[in-house]
RNA sequence: GGGUGCUUAGCUCAGCUGGUAGAGCGUCGCCCUUACAAGGCGAAUGUCGGGGGUUCGAGCCCCUCAGCACCCACCA
């Protein structure tokens, strides 16, 4: 066995220090090999495709959740035999990269226009090397067993990155094929322009708030005079610096009011331009005056209204969002805000600004950095949608993909139904640059290289396009492109047929529509494969109060921090640091004072791990509470423990490893081995339901509840009073249990089980070097003994019901005392078990001796029953507080005796009930009856 | 405006095809019983958001109302 473990066999600490195990087991694992898939073809593959985080980001609290998740899956089916493969990767996260380096050149007072294309693409390199690793490393805290060699072409043991040589040829590849068959084309179109960023962004990076803004009617004069005592048309905006590239006003075709007035002008205000009065149904009779301005170079709905009109484009904003040359002299260079406000003052001014009401207005704003985005028209490169769309729907209507949960599928359906063109070029320097050339006469050459599209266009001088792609396009493509898509060698074609479809994916639904749709759609335009059989989309981590985490509340929590601790000195100059308002740097600080004011203990991964599991709903959002995350690092030391229990009690012993001796197994020890298969049979069910939170609770369940407290306490009084025989059978099923359970929890705490199964395996009769490799438990179901646990359940209740009477009399838990015990041996299919609970319940129910006796001597005694047994404690009574205790008891028999009977006696349940439920009722008023008899009993003899 | 999810103990959450309301944490007793005080034993605590319906029976199914969260659309 390996030499390797943080503490060697004997001198086990006291309690679970999880710090030197974690430190310890990874770089094992990793430097081994555990981690890589298999090249045997014969073997069945699971594989899991890792949302790339971005490359220079750091791990947050929803990374460690989904990490765990798809670790837990990945170590469950290696476990199980599977050819696993996690395949990983990184993300150049092209918007927010470029965001964070352009930043760090203000600070120094620059701008990337200070530099050459190639020099700042340059910096942003230097920044991926310098901050790249800080992810994988953090995944690795995590105990990710990831496949870091895999489609790893940088050698950095880092997986992939989507802007590697191999990655990048590949966007190439996808977007000269699409070009070619006519699903990408360049146009001229409205997009939304994030003004600061100086690019377009696609719809998803809209996020749209209601906001509190101002209304303003204004009048539009008619050129040719009043028409029937009217003297124009008003129309409301809340955008008025757009009126400087009005079409057109537009009335709906039915309005009664403006209908004789269709084809007439009106004068544009500010401006020397007459516009046309049109008919169109956009228009809303109703709403407003019902008459609209139409600028369809700054509104969407105005752009369609255009296209049907076929009405001028008049773009009145540079690119910069100030008032370019098509406008009046008077606004022309303004910015965007001032140029309303002179508007208005004008419009005043000459009397055509009719009103100005507040009004509440949905405000587009970008993603990234915050600013009000601008309609604008200009030259995109678009792929689209519809026929992919199409099949995207159709692989998750048929089922060739399914969401997990399943209500998932209608957001997916809803967006893909309704979707539009998608925007992928962006006008930013950090990306895959799109191939495509340009001649003198703007004449479009789409190739892979340069050399390629210079000989298609016959030698001519070209200029590429400078504009890079969306991040999420290559993001859509990884579930292919990981695998050396489009190499046609002999290990990408095994890879394609094994890893594709990948098994599962785990995500976010924030990326459903960004992410998981697009790599549906593009997998299967160009492979006919979904990309993936199931989604699992996971919650959105919250904290304890259900409030979203941001840095500006300071609720965040950094999972390295639940790992290692930290203190609160550090915790609060930490969370606080990076903060530039003065306020949400006492907000943060508030807040963290209030909810860690002893900063935060060191929980260690595992205790973390089996948190994220154990709260993993299959809901929007899991709130994540400290307190649970201590009651897993307590049970991981309860694990522990027992552990510590085990090889003091066999260590140099015998276990049974040799099957020529004489062994003997007590029902206790079957009980314990059923138990166990029942377990593992849930825990199986949980893993096929992505219930998370099953697994954990059954685990949770079977080692604390049954294990530590029942099966450790019987065994203690097998090993002190069993024969040589029953004594090796105690501790071959203590060992080979605990064996078993350490593999059955791996999956979600890898250290503590690896750490302790180095220790456990050899004697159990284990080999191998690893738990990671070693055999997932699989339940036997001709295991299940029902006889001995019905045993031990009556076992169970005995002494349960004595501890609560101890209790109830107050009993001091050290004193032991004599009883009497009487049960209906003619119900039990084996009476001599009764004598077998004797030296148990000695034990457990801290009784001095018992005797068994058929029917209790005529005495002031406490007496609790359980189930058909009775027990009779044979100590000095209070008669009052006994009293009082057994009247209570009466009562709230009699209440449940009366609810049941009147149950029992309405002829419709007796009728309607399937003949299994009245009878489980008939059975249980009978318990109660009968409990209340001897409760009478007793209460009659203490008057 | 359309859609989705949620509402169960003080807190965070389970509750399977409808059949005696559960866990962890917290609280309250009693215990340093030689694996574990990060522990043991015991206890208390719920008109399952409101109302209505279906049913012998509803936390679970249907309708309705209310509150919370999120997504999509965007009437100028």
């Amino acid at each position: 066995m390996n030499d390797t473990t943080a503490a060697s066999l004997s001198e086990l600490a006291k309690s679970f220090d999880p710090k030197a195990i974690e430190a310890c087991w990874y770089p094992v694992w990793e430097q081994a090999g555990y981690f890589k898939h298999s090249a045997d073809e014969t073997k069945t593959a699971y594989s899991i495709q890792l949302p790339p985080p971005n490359v220079t980001g750091t791990l947050h609290m929803g990374h460690a959740f989904q990490q765990t998740l798809m670790d837990t899956l990945a170590r469950y089916h290696r476990m199980l035999g599977t050819n696993t493969n996690w395949i990983v990767g990184t993300d150049h996260a092209g918007i927010a990269t470029q965001i964070v380096v352009e930043r760090q050149l203000q600070a120094e007072g620059k701008s990337r226009h200070d530099f050459t294309r190639e020099a700042f693409i340059e910096r942003v390199w230097d920044w991926k090397r310098e901050s790249g690793a800080t992810i994988t490393r953090q995944m690795r805290r995590m105990g990710d067993s990831a496949n870091w060699d895999y489609a790893d072409t940088e050698g950095e043991r880092a997986g992939y990155f989507t802007m590697d040589k191999k990655m990048s040829a590949a966007v190439a590849e996808v977007f000269v094929k699409l070009h070619e068959q006519g699903l990408i084309y360049r146009g001229k179109r409205l997009v939304h322009w994030d003004s600061v960023l100086g690019t377009a962004v696609s719809d998803l990076e809209v996020v749209s708030q209601e906001e509190d803004g101002k209304m303003w009617e204004i009048h539009y004069p008619f050129v040719d005079g009043d028409i029937n005592g009217l003297t124009g048309l008003t129309v409301a905006t809340t955008r008025p610096e757009t009126l400087l590239g009005d079409a057109a006003v537009a009335v709906h075709p039915d309005d009664a009011r403006y209908q004789h007035l269709i084809g007439k002008l009106v004068k544009l205000p500010l401006t020397e331009r007459s516009i046309a009065i049109i008919a169109d149904t956009y228009v809303d009779k109703d709403f407003g005056t019902g008459c609209v301005k139409i600028t369809p170079a700054h509104d969407f709905n105005d752009y369609q209204v255009g296209v049907r009109h076929n009405l001028q484009q008049i773009g009145v904003l540079t690119l910069e969002a100030k008032i370019n040359d098509l406008a009046p002299l008077a606004y022309r260079g303004l910015d965007r805000f001032d140029a309303r406000k002179q508007i208005l003052k004008d419009l005043d001014a000459q009397g055509y600004l009719v009103s100005e009401k507040k009004h509440k207005l949905n405000v587009p704003r970008s993603d990234r950095t915050n600013t009000i985005l601008e309609p604008m028209l200009t030259d995109q490169w678009f792929v689209k949608m519809d026929g992919l769309a199409k099949r995207g729907l159709d692989a998750v209507a048929n089922g060739d993909v399914k969401f997990y949960p399943d209500h998932w599928s209608a957001t997916y359906n809803h967006w893909l139904t309704n979707i539009q063109d998608w925007c992928i070029s962006r006008q930013l320097w950090w990306g895959h640059q799109i191939p495509a050339w340009y001649d003198d006469e703007g004449k479009i050459y789409v190739a892979l290289t340069e050399a390629e599209a210079t000989a298609k266009a016959g030698g001519k001088n070209l200029r590429r396009d400078s504009d890079v792609l969306d991040t999420w396009f290559s993001s859509a493509l990884v579930p292919f492109t990981t695998l050396g898509w489009p190499s046609t060698d002999a290990k990408t074609l095994a890879d394609m047929k094994a890893f594709l479809p990948s098994s599962v994916l785990v995500t976010g639904n924030d990326i459903i529509f960004f992410w998981v749709a697009r790599m549906i759609m593009m997998t299967l335009h160009f492979t006919d494969k979904v990309p993936f059989k199931d989604v699992y989309i996971n919650a959105m981590v919250r904290d304890a109060e259900g409030n979203k985490m941001s840095k500006s509340k300071g609720n965040t929590l950094d999972p390295l921090d639940l790992i290692d601790g930290i203190d609160l000195d550090t915790l609060l100059d930490k969370s606080t640091k990076g903060l530039l308002l003065e306020a949400h740097k006492e907000k943060a600080a508030k807040y963290i004072k209030k909810n860690f004011p002893k900063g935060i203990s060191a929980y260690g991964t595992d205790a973390l791990r089996f948190t994220f599991t154990s709260l993993a709903p299959l809901s929007l959002t899991l709130n994540f509470d400290l307190s649970r995350c201590e009651g897993y690092r307590n049970f991981c030391n309860k694990l522990w423990n027992a552990t510590r229990f085990v090889l003091m009690n066999v260590e140099g012993k015998d276990v049974g490893l040799d099957e020529s001796q004489p062994v003997t197994f007590s029902a206790a020890d079957k009980w314990i081995v059923s138990q166990l298969q029942r377990a593992e049979a849930d825990v199986a069910k949980g893993f096929a339901e992505y219930r998370f939170d099953n697994v954990s609770s059954t685990i949770y369940k079977f080692v604390w509840d049954e294990y530590c407290d029942w099966y450790v306490e019987l065994a203690k009084v097998q090993l002190q009073n069993g024969d040589e025989a029953a004594q090796r059978g105690t501790r071959r099923t203590l060992i080979r249990v605990l064996e078993t359970m350490l593999r059955l929890a791996h999956p979600i705490i890898p250290f503590i089980t690896e750490e302790l199964w180095q220790k456990i395996a050899p004697l159990a009769g284990k080999t191998g070097a690893t738990i990671m490799l070693a055999p997932y438990p699989i339940s036997q179901p001709e295991k299940i003994d029902v006889a001995s646990e019905a045993f031990i359940n009556t076992l169970k209740d005995i002494t349960n019901a004595t501890r609560n009477l101890r209790s109830e009399m107050q009993l001091s838990p050290a004193e032991k005392v004599p009883a009497f015990i009487t049960a209906d041996i003619a119900n039990t299919s084996n009476g001599e078990h009764f004598q077998a609970f004797l030296p148990y319940l000695q034990a457990l129910a801290r009784l001095s001796e018992i005797s068994y006796v058929a029917s209790f001597p005529d005495a002031d005694a406490a007496v609790a029953v359980a189930g058909g047994a009775r027990v009779m404690l044979k100590v000095e009574i209070d008669v009052a507080a006994e009293t009082a205790r057994l009247t209570k008891e009466i009562n709230k028999l009699e209440i449940e005796i009366v609810k049941a009977d009147a149950k029992l006696a309405n002829p419709a349940f007796a009728d309607k009930a399937p003949a299994a439920v009245v009878e489980q009722e008939r059975v249980r008023v009978a318990g109660f009856k009968q409990k209340l008899a001897t409760m009478q009993g007793q209460l009659q003899k203490l008057g």
